[in-house]
DNA sequence: CGGGTTTACTTCCCAATAGAGAGTACGCAC
DNA sequence: GTGCGTACTCTCTATTGGGAAGTAAACCCG
């Protein structure tokens, strides 16, 4: 269906058979499109935060997915974390260079959906229903 | 690298406190950077194909998985569902023009993982462990 | 002409995962 | 010494996802 050309050519990589299940991208991919990973990169795309800042703007979040997300982001380099030594406890995070290459590509993504997300969100009641959804 | 300043203004909507859980944007959200959303985005971001194309290409999805899946995208309006009746069956799908739309964001951001997933993934030995994953 | 094959699903069951909420450590203000 | 505040971790339960089998109906094979 050539009809209007592609938005951009894939690499020939995933372009048959996409990658193999279980290979690094998958992996890589499943981290950053986690459904928390999005946001916390997203949120942190806007500069240094602590532990609670974060878990008060991805509304909705567990202590414990937070822990576990940003456990991941930063195991994989994309942000880093600064615990001071203090009492109360205060930890900063922060994206690193990989972290900020990688929003740079989110924050599109994400400004479309939530451009597009009344249209074709609501509105969706005559097109058939998935039964859980 | 763009040293300081942020990669690209975020709309001031998700700048403080993201967006509210439940809203569609988060739903919308969560669609399409599901596990399975992606790939079939991207997949399908090459033009029309049947289930069966999918199921392969997808590497490791299930068929329950997919169904839904392509029951959530067709439902927002991402992909167009195009079944004869024949025997055996025969359904095609593809992108709807906001698929298409998307998937122009997605491809560099799959690419991106793509190319950084090797030296991201791989050798994370001594950078402390998630227990799980 | 009976049986196997093919395709696009759906359903059921169980394992894996996510979430809610309580628990913990520690210093400081009162 | 009681209580607060922060950044976690632990445990228990709810939700989700994978695997496999089931289904319909035209076709080919012998």
């Amino acid at each position: 269906m050539e009809a209007t050309t592609h938005p951009s050519p894939l690499p020939r990589s995933f372009a048959d058979g996409v990658f193999p299940a279980g290979c690094p991208s998958r992996i890589l991919l499943d981290h950053i499109t986690s459904k928390w990973g999005v946001l916390i990169l997203l949120s942190l795309s806007e500069g240094e935060q602590r532990w609670s800042e974060l878990r008060r703007r991805a509304e909705g979040i567990s202590e414990k997915m937070l822990a576990q997300t940003l456990k991941t982001l930063e195991r994989d380099g994309l942000v880093s974390r600064h615990a001071q030594p203090v009492i109360p406890p205060r930890v900063d995070y922060s994206l690193t260079g990989k972290g900020y290459e990688l929003s740079g590509l989110l924050v599109p993504l994400v400004a479309w959906a939530f451009d597009n997300a009344d249209d074709i969100i609501n509105g969706q009641s005559s097109r058939g229903a998935v039964p859980g959804k």
